[in-house]
DNA sequence: ATTTATTTATACGTTGTCCGATCATAGCAT
DNA sequence: ATGCTATGATCGGACAACGTATAAATAAAT
């Protein structure tokens, strides 16, 4: 679990076992058994100088995450807009109709 | 650090730490050391017990989150909304004209 | 005053974590 | 081929820290 996401966040860097040790000030051993799996309990505060020395979070080491970082770019400019929406009172209603309308605005371009 | 939150989280949740022991399976001393800070290095282990118990993720309790719960809920509707839109070709431009449209028409609604 | 919740103390079993040694693999020189 | 050396991964043992269980002391609440 914890440690194939370690094993693949090293791969992705890299790094071998026994740089990533020296860079986060893990035992090599540890880290080793980490990912091997007859281990499986860091505490947070291991976890999190592993997580740096990945340059990860936490969390991506704890669920891993979908990257689709792109995506992720578009969805804050929209992000923006949605909490402008939001904010002045606009029904998920009336967004849906504005996009009915527009589906058929473009169908019907030609 | 992680003992305020985990504090925070209790009370918001409105139960004891005896309670909170209890759902968790964890001892309520350790708990007590734990918001107290005179024990902060626990295992991710424990801490998914403890955060299981409080209803809320890892995360939650490593990173204060903005809660805003219910907005969070709304963000998630319109978010649909958007993948929606964005797959239709619908354009952000499109989507601010239709804003402001919105807002004149509430403004002058009477 | 009596209950209920929190903190602290003590003692103890379990395991996280480190250190050093060993094994595995690959490259390079002989 | 056969060694030698270097680097990375794994194993075994030792110790400190995690975490439990209980009771007692304190505080807060009804």
């Amino acid at each position: 679990m914890i440690g194939q996401r370690i094993n693949k966040l090293r791969l992705e860097k890299k790094i071998s076992i026994s740089e990533l040790a020296e860079r986060s000030g893990v035992a090599k051993s540890y880290i080793s058994k980490l990912e091997k799996g007859t281990k499986a309990n860091p505490s947070i505060q291991l976890l999190e100088k592993v997580a740096d020395a990945l340059e990860v979070t936490i969390d991506d080491i704890l669920h891993d995450k979908a990257p689709a970082q792109e995506e992720e770019e578009i969805d804050k400019q929209w992000f923006s807009l949605i909490r402008e929406a939001m904010a002045s009172g606009v029904s998920k209603e009336q967004f849906q109709e504005f996009l009915e309308f527009n589906k058929w605005k473009i169908e019907n371009k030609d």
